[in-house]
DNA sequence: TACTGTATAATTGTATACAGAAACACAAAA
DNA sequence: TTTTGTGTTTCTGTATACAATTATACAGTA
């Protein structure tokens, strides 16, 4: 049987505010308090305060004497972010290409499969979930925390916009295809190939992105 | 006048945490526990607490019911440091040429200066700092908080390699001269050069410290 | 010997009280 | 009208008390 770590409220209150934060749930130039924040969350300071320290170094909020500065996710910042995946996500795919185990092969098969089965449903919020799987597993396959620790930060802050990426359906459609290419090359122990294709999903991810935009 | 921003108890804390782990103060795998710090840092466990909540993240060190364990940077993180930023600090470089104002460009070249001053002077830990200092500034100047981000903790975490680097006299120099060049390349607003300079320099920075690793 | 149960100690997790600094509102004076 | 001063409020910063969980030592037992 699987453990199910207790998370800490410090914990909660992180993974709650970033997801509300990447989300759009709280709005950029919005500004909190501490203590509304212990009114929303029904704890007390101290658990909110070392997620606010957290959330501060990824730069989501701005926190000084006025109070919580929500920041959150420019389009500048996505382009950067797009920019940069650009250069080290291929990396990525190919040192897991490398190292992953037959297990670890299996979990990405599934979690590719299952993003093909919600497409056929047109179940948006799933998708965009195993799409996110998809990206983080490999992130972990490739046996470097430095690279999950450098990917990671930067595919979060992209969940906004892929929000309304995946309910296009084409493009939906199109993205689960190059998983599974991804995903094959990766089974046939091609790195070159994996990382070949790792680049050109996120420049077609990074081209949709920017065509909605406009 | 410049203002001194006062840092909180908190941020004092997570600085000299950091330095000091990264410095090699505290060894890999070594065990402490909030009362420790408590007693080493005269300070209550509030501030520590918010510390290592950043430190945790940033996989310095990891938190458990057993205490405070050390992480650190291995050789490994090393070596997938430098690939990252192999591909991404020439970006940096692009960026900043592209953007930084005269004045920035000014800060860059006393820079370099005085890291050239400090190499006549074989005073190493002052070359360390400003061999620092103009890594960090291209980062800022970039104009990009994302690459910034990105960047900055993957240089920090290099820190301890470098300081042996900067104590080989020739590395030293040639690296002072290769900042010069990548100034003069952005001073002249040659984007495609000071990139390809930049490469070349983590290029070599890396074959140095591997070499001196075996 | 190896294992198990239990009491104790050590450590982190959380709430709260208080201190200090900054923002704010408002009145008085130029 | 603008500015300046001042008292008040609001907010974050810090310390500390207490709760809950986990590790540890040790005795008892098969």
């Amino acid at each position: 049987m699987l453990e199910h770590k207790t998370l800490s409220l410090a914990e909660q209150v992180f993974d709650r505010l970033e997801t509300d934060i990447l989300c759009g749930t709280y709005q950029i130039g919005e500004v909190l308090t501490e203590l509304k924040l212990v009114g929303d969350l029904g704890v007390s300071r101290t658990p909110i305060r070392e997620a606010l320290r957290r959330l501060e170094q990824e730069h989501l909020v701005e926190i000084s004497s006025k109070g919580i500065l929500i920041v959150g996710v420019t389009d500048k910042d996505l382009a950067d972010i797009y920019a940069i995946r650009l250069r080290i996500e291929g990396m990525a795919s190919r040192e897991a290409t490398l190292h992953m185990s037959e297990e670890q092969l299996r979990e990405l098969r599934e979690t590719v499969e299952l993003q093909e089965f919600y497409v056929t449903k047109k179940n948006a919020e799933s998708i965009r979930l195993m799409d996110s799987r998809f990206h983080q597993l490999i992130y972990r396959f490739s046996g470097s925390s430095v690279l999950f620790d450098t990917l990671m930060p930067l595919h979060k802050k992209t969940q906004k916009f892929r929000k309304k990426s995946v309910e296009n359906e084409s493009r939906a459609s199109q993205s689960a295809s190059e998983h599974r290419a991804i995903y094959e090359a990766m089974e046939k122990r091609d790195a070159d190939l994996a990382e070949k294709l790792t680049i050109e999903h996120i420049e077609n991810a990074r081209i949709h992105m920017q065509k909605r935009s406009k």
